[in-house]
DNA sequence: TGTACATCAGTGAACGCGCGTTCACTGATGTAC
DNA sequence: TGTACATCAGTGAACGCGCGTTCACTGATGTAC
């Protein structure tokens, strides 16, 4: 077979694609084996096909590496909240009701990124705050709706919040407990919160 | 100085000594690094001034080494609870708001062990189920005590659980939110699950 | 009371492994003249 | 149009390190007779 030889290089100029590809590897690592850890540069160069001296072409370091994977992360998970609010029409508790939909969904379904970028140790500050930038904004047309416009809406959010990411994490612990679903939850937690306005 | 000459080695009999001298150093080193992973068996025998195959005189692999940790850890979250709520005396709401405060003090005290024991991955059904139904049991007697005994208590119970463990977490991310302090997020988190009875 | 033996609580050297990182090199593709 | 050279996108061998684990050994303390 003869055939046409593929181009096993990346084409000149565009040496920026194996950064890419590297990330992909270490996201992939990451979802199947659950812990960063393994993201190691072998590991990393060896799924995308490379030799390790490769990696420093495009990182110094494997911290940079992992830097780029959260800030990968976190772009993936804030648009899917966007997602879940634009959904979910103009009324304020049900977009509110959206984005905690989409948090957890997100939380479900890819646990090891969402791990990533809520890390237990050197939380990343930006994550904190875009997130909860947002957050207050839905938070804060609540509470206007709702009539308890008297509250303090950083609060209200703060406790929102920390309801939602316990929830994400603590989810899939203690087999005998009895869980709400997310949407149960989310209606939940905004009613605990906000007050029967809905 | 030819002193009495120290016993280096655990007086015979005694030998059972080193397991624990062993999870000591293994504690010390995950409270300092952080990260279990730093709890080599070659790194914790050093620390506790032994070679490395004595490790084997008392765990078959490191893995059963920080199952024990755990357990340690777990023993002492547990203990550390039950005297917030014993010094609370007989109020329901007060003992409610002793164990909040207990764990939160845990939490900010002993990261690197309440990390342990509330591991992101493979859960530990015990520490979910047993802490669990202590919480189960002060937030129902704030329930009666509220009038609110219509209420499912296991709901209630996962959402302030959850509100706790969040905030646990997320507690020190983000410096330009204004996080409300332990008691005070306690009351709050109270009070909202369980209506403005206090 | 002496002495041979068993047990206990370890030690020390060695193995093969995967890791991060460095160094000198390669071979195709473009560019200047 | 040819050709010398520069650049790009990598490779391959080697290093020293800490790791988990195995193996044969040691030397003090107790026990049977």
């Amino acid at each position: 077979m003869a055939a046409a030889p593929q181009p096993e290089r990346t084409p000149r100029g565009q040496g920026e694609l194996l950064r890419s590809r590297l990330i992909d590897a270490a996201e992939a690592i990451v979802a199947e084996q659950g812990d960063p850890a393994h993201a190691t540069i072998r590991a990393v160069t060896r799924r995308a096909g490379v030799s390790p001296t490769a990696f420093y072409l495009h990182f110094a370091s494997r911290e940079e590496l992992l830097t780029a994977l959260r800030a990968r992360g976190f772009e993936e998970f804030r648009a899917c909240l966007a997602a879940g609010v634009a959904a979910a029409g103009p009324e304020p508790f049900d977009r509110l009701h959206g984005a905690g939909r989409a948090y957890l969904r997100f939380a479900r379904e890819r646990p090891n990124v969402y791990g990533l970028i809520f890390p237990r140790h050197e939380p990343d500050d930006r994550v904190g705050l875009a997130s909860f930038e947002d957050l207050k904004g839905l938070v804060a047309a609540c509470a206007e709706q709702a009539g308890v416009a008297d509250a303090d809406v950083e609060t209200l959010a703060v406790g929102i919040w920390s309801g939602i990411h316990g929830y994400a994490m603590l989810g899939r612990a203690g087999k005998n407990v009895r869980w709400p679903d997310d949407d149960e939850f989310v209606g939940l937690l905004a009613r605990a919160w906000l007050g029967a306005a809905r």
